[in-house]
DNA sequence: CATGAATGAGCGTTCATTCAT
DNA sequence: GATGAATGAACGCTCATTCAT
């Protein structure tokens, strides 16, 4: 086979995409992508038939790298609220350290085009923490409500989090004590 | 004459521009609006000089709107936690009644086009809610934190709320107090 | 009603639509009929909302023309063969008198586009010609016959006696004289 | 080494273009005739160097093998009349037999692409046929016209004849015949 | 020579905004 | 001021052709 697809042109699209989605949004022309990958305008469509082709591989990109972080290391601490930290911590440092990335995913969450296949997707990357948090509620108030509540609620106070640590760097370490405190209190 | 123009016609470019926003996007056409909206093409341009300007306006409709029930008969009621959960009622009822208007803001508050001074007008409108929440935190756990962080864990935990509520309407008057109830274990 | 859409305008993209068809064939890109129809690239979609649509308004408006000339008169006459020979020499008249036009429309007569209500216009329009061949057919040899097939034996021959015509128009005259005959011999 | 490159793929590219332009018309990309040879994309133009040249290609071969089944046996037989028919047979079992390719070279004579030499060589192999019609005019009205002229006449009477039968192919044999007489009375 | 990825000009259509009526 | 036609830049996507493998 000649000239083999390249993973690296294909990474360097998807990669380009989220740059100029946080930059421009979601409206971006796919030219503007395709330049910024360095390759031609129709060279985007021999790795991604539509541009919501892109956006989508982009979304579970982004979600996949987001779970892998917030969840490396979870299996070895058996306690829940250490190994719930653990994965706070993973979670707001990839935010904090790419701000950019986060920006796309937020963006992307959004879009119309993402199908309900790529959110399955997404959670099924983020299943480790779901089913610790399950753990974490266990005997604590909201025993008796849907674990997709538990979910949304720690995906809004890290969220929530993670701007404010953005608006107020210098104090980073303190908010993310006191959104994980809070989420604590509000599960546990 | 400070507005010579209709108020009707401006009043219904922005309702019409909420119910498209809601039922297609940010990316809905400008034609499409007046035509839902019952006037011409270019007439929509009479009340709003750009896109970006009705999107403006109707982001702080929404806004305030949404402010406007939820901060209903606050001062009333001198018990904070009584007070707060009126607002939050009042809040979560808001979103309920009005799915399309909370959709249409919720896409709005994605978009790059709402400026500065918008985003100001809704944190004005929603102020009594937040002197109300520092209230309700003076004596708790998070009484260090900035305001705005509060703020912000409250929109996220009534947004998924609010989200959970649409999922499972059956059940809404229990999630409901869930919400709360894990909203006050958060600040108070 | 400010700036009623044009007929004048209308006419001019139709016209350059044949104009160009006949220069460049069916792939003529839109922009250069608007162009060469002194109109912006977008009005062309105010007056014919797609290529196809443009295509069976050329279509119709040729045929119709074409009829037009070749019916012109034609009651007057109550003779068969009087009849059909002025038809004869008003279609062989236009195609002479227009080779542009008779090129877009022998184009447009193969293209995937036209639909079958065009093509049934074209027939309408065609009518007064059919129903005198059917009457000069109708003590001849081909008396059982469908007319259908009558009429496309008339429509080839006229089509090889224009191009006959076209490629040695000093002898129009008596190229005319020698298809009608074959014709008359054929059906009469 | 007059053809270092493969006939068979060629060929099979040919066949395919043919049965492509049959079914999607004229604006039939390359890569879908490629894939319809089982050939790749590029190897296409190892054989023909545009596009152009393969519906040149195409054309001269439908024109040849049409003409090779009308002419097969003409020169067997040395009645005019008889030898005609049977080129007229043949002519319509060959469109009867293959619409795919009729279709095809139906549209391909009205490509721009099809240069003169093609249509030459197109002539050329129709040569005995119009020999014959050559003889079978010359004592008739038509002995005075130009043979091109007579030429196009048989084969727009043909083709009109062909698309009769089409459309109503259970009297195929009628239809033929009743074209045939047609033919002979415009001529001889 | 075969392959199929790479290229980039080009196309039909859309749409925010302007402007003649 | 109201209307809706006019404008033209922009966009997603296609495809003939080239070229690295």
């Amino acid at each position: 086979m000649a000239r083999p697809k390249s993973d690296d042109k294909r990474e360097a699209i998807l990669e380009a995409a989220i740059r100029v989605i946080a930059a421009q949004g979601l409206g971006a022309p796919t030219a503007t992508i395709a330049k910024e990958a360095g390759v031609a305008n129709g060279s985007l469509f021999t790795y991604f038939a539509t541009k919501a082709d892109l956006w989508n591989a982009a979304y579970v990109e982004l979600k996949a790298e987001m779970a892998a972080i917030s969840t490396a290391g979870l299996a070895a601490s058996s306690e829940p609220m250490t190994a719930l930290r653990r994965a706070w911590i993973g979670w707001l440092a990839w935010a904090s350290d790419h701000p950019e990335r986060r920006r796309a995913l937020a963006l992307l969450s959004t879009a119309d085009e993402i199908t309900e296949q790529s959110k399955r997707a997404g959670h099924i990357a983020m299943a480790p923490v779901a089913a610790l948090m399950d753990r974490c509620r266990a005997d604590g108030p909201m025993r008796n409500v849907g674990i997709g509540f538990i979910a949304a609620l720690m995906t809004a106070t890290a969220e929530a989090t993670i701007d404010f640590i953005a608006s107020d760097p210098d104090n980073a370490t303190r908010h993310s004590k006191s959104g994980f405190d809070a989420l604590w209190r509000m599960i546990a």
